[in-house]
DNA sequence: TCACGCATGTAACGCGTTACATGATTGA
DNA sequence: TCAATCATGTAACGCGTTACATGCGTGA
């Protein structure tokens, strides 16, 4: 249950927000950290009011409800924080395609280990531009934002580096070492 | 859609198999790349079945059924290796927490992270301590897990490090640097 | 003989995705 | 005026989790 606690999250710390305001915040700041669709957002701002976490604080143009979190919302973020640990759901496509490279022949194998590093690459240079281009603010929401973003530039970079040595590893078996101690 | 294919490669590498010794390599080999629960196994040979990609080879004692990949579901599993391309669905338990860290205190903010980076460390070490014990056979499995190992070892190895990054980046925020240039 | 392990299945519920559906406001 | 953007919602379908339910075979 963690979209729960990323809306009620975003909400106690902008102090306010509507669907809409979520959304964006969704697609840009937590793309890397957790996505959610537009109706997963709107059906769980509706279970979180019916639970009496946050609450409708006022209603602009539009029909557009702003939300603020209550003092059972902001308890229950806490406790989330402090109580709840999450165990790490182990489950990556890549990794699965990896693991039956076997049925590819040799050359294909490698040649997808190569493009995936290459694609690695440069999702790493996307967000090392981010973290150059972006100008951080002192809110909390920067701070823990730019963590993030460095966790993710690493992840990539981890990423790219494993392609490379699991291409080397299936070369090294492709092309026995016959040329190991006569060469 | 990618339970289906790791069912379906598992079958295809083992040369047939049963339920059961599918959830048992579940439970091991594919331990670190794609979890399943014993339902879904059962429910997605059903559908392998009904789809004509595996059938049923032979049936054992125990109302055990051996089932083995058809041409079609060969095909398709080099089909969906070849062609098809996952797109990493970003969403992480321990980020979105980190995200929302600045709602604690800040010594409750470091000792996550350093909590964080320590059972990483665990982790890590575990994966480790595997790669020494298991002996690796010539089998594609063998190579193939190995590789996929290696990533994990290198996954939380990653992580213990950026936690401890982390918590470094929060202590220079926490403490300003009043000692930096008089001390 | 009896416990353990082998072996398969079903049902209920919640989360996630995609698509559909509608309408108000604002600025060029 | 009209297009873009703001803004909210619903419906259908599939995947994932948990729990329940049942029964056979084998070895100590």
């Amino acid at each position: 249950m963690s979209l729960r606690h990323a809306v009620l999250g975003l909400i106690v710390e902008l102090d306010g927000a509507s669907g809409y305001d979520l959304m964006k915040l969704f697609e840009i700041s937590l793309a890397n950290v957790w996505t959610a669709t537009q109706s997963q957002v709107y059906g769980e701002l509706a279970k979180l009011t019916a639970d009496g976490l946050i609450e409708v604080a006022a209603e602009g143009p539009r029909g557009r409800k702003e939300y603020r979190a209550t003092d059972a919302g902001r308890e229950e973020l806490r406790r989330w924080l402090v109580e709840e640990q999450p165990r790490p759901a182990r489950r990556d496509g890549v990794l699965l395609k990896v693991f039956f490279l076997g049925q590819l022949e040799p050359g294909r194998a490698r040649a997808y280990l190569r493009d995936s590093a290459a694609l690695m690459g440069e999702r790493r240079d996307g967000l090392a531009a981010l973290q150059e281009e972006v100008t951080w603010g002192d809110d909390n929401l920067s701070l823990y934002g730019r963590l993030t973003l460095e966790y993710g530039r690493r992840f990539f970079e981890m990423r790219k580096e494993w392609a490379e040595w699991a291409e080397a590893e299936l070369a090294r078996h492709a092309a026995p070492p016959e040329d190991a101690d006569h060469a």
